[in-house]
DNA sequence: TAGAGCATGTAATAGGTTACATGATTAG
DNA sequence: CTAATCATGTAACCTATTACATGCTCTA
């Protein structure tokens, strides 16, 4: 096991207690959709490689009306990788920003285009802070008491520091454009 | 071509002006590397293929003592396909922060790993900070009267005001790390 | 003389998305 | 009656990293 991290993800989250591959997903959608993300096709292989590796044990919840529910849970050795893992201080990342790709080569195109686009991006980042705030909402009043709550609501925390950030540099850049576009049209 | 980021990456290069894939991976390092990164094994593939498919011309520029170099122009085909690109919006991204994630699951480990944790991504934050401002020093040093000046500067900005966002989120995060710690020990 | 920089490329592998396949129940 | 939700999984495909392969020159 190297560097896998969504690996680490759904590790983490049955740290949290026994669940379905259907409720990690619902779970990152629901709590950390802020910052991670992970779809079924990497979830189910994910389960069937940690239960192989002896780090989850699985088993079989019947419903009625329903599939069967196929509950993983940790082992005392999968929370030992976990744990190993959770030390392990975090390397450089460099996230892959679209919008600055597409800014940086703005030249290309009129300024009203670059306008555009960073009043879209604006508003794809209010969005996400309103996201932001429903998580929260929804974290303090329905997992009041969570021992994890805490950790929690820094991720949360973290989401508005940022995104309010993007918001003002985003405030910051269309007034350059349009001043630009001004001077342009003068 | 449909999605293929790097593809546009490359090829909005390009439209700076010919280049070789080695100017490629240099010119990402140096004022890019804030928000985007290729390797060679992703950017001598694509440059094969953004030929093949009449995006750009190839020619080769011998030179003595050193290798020769295969410059890449882009044709007018090719500015055309990246002009569509620039003007089409951006969609949400989630980015996949592992400093969050590990957080998120911090109630597995002691408080003091947790707050050491924090620590070293703000140590990396800060190394961050310094070296976008590098990059505008030399933007604004060497580039001056570049006409795609503006555009990369506002990418830079996008980092100063992302990290210093970043940073006040470890600081609060830090001391309410502290706090608990206090709590507990008390 | 060892290592860094110049310069191009391929192959193996890992990581991740999307489509496909199945099938019952429930809400609008 | 249609769409969404519940629920699991595989296969095909795309994207990206790393290792490998080559070889000259310049600097410490």
């Amino acid at each position: 096991m190297r560097e896998n991290k969504s690996q680490y993800a759904v590790l983490g989250l049955l740290g949290m207690g026994p669940m379905s591959g259907y409720d990690i997903k619902k779970k990152f959608e629901k709590i950390a959709s802020n910052f991670w993300n992970a779809s079924y096709g990497q979830i189910y292989p994910i389960l069937k490689r940690l239960a192989g590796k002896g780090l989850a044990t699985k088993s079989i919840e019947k419903q009625d009306g329903k599939p069967d529910r196929h509950i993983y849970a940790l082992t005392e050795k999968g929370r030992e990788v976990l744990r190993r893992w959770l030390v392990e201080p975090v390397a450089r990342q460099i996230g892959r920003h679209e919008i600055l790709l597409k800014l940086f080569f703005g030249k290309q195109v009129s300024l009203a285009d670059n306008i555009r686009q960073v009043e879209h991006f604006r508003d794809l980042s209010i969005v996400e802070l309103g996201n932001i705030k429903v998580t929260e909402e929804y974290l303090k009043t329905e997992k009041k008491g969570n021992p994890n709550l805490d950790y929690q609501l820094m991720t949360v925390s973290y989401g508005k520091h940022v995104n309010s950030a993007i918001l003002n540099w985003c405030n910051e850049t269309l007034s350059q454009l349009r001043k630009m576009a001004d001077e342009k049209g003068t």
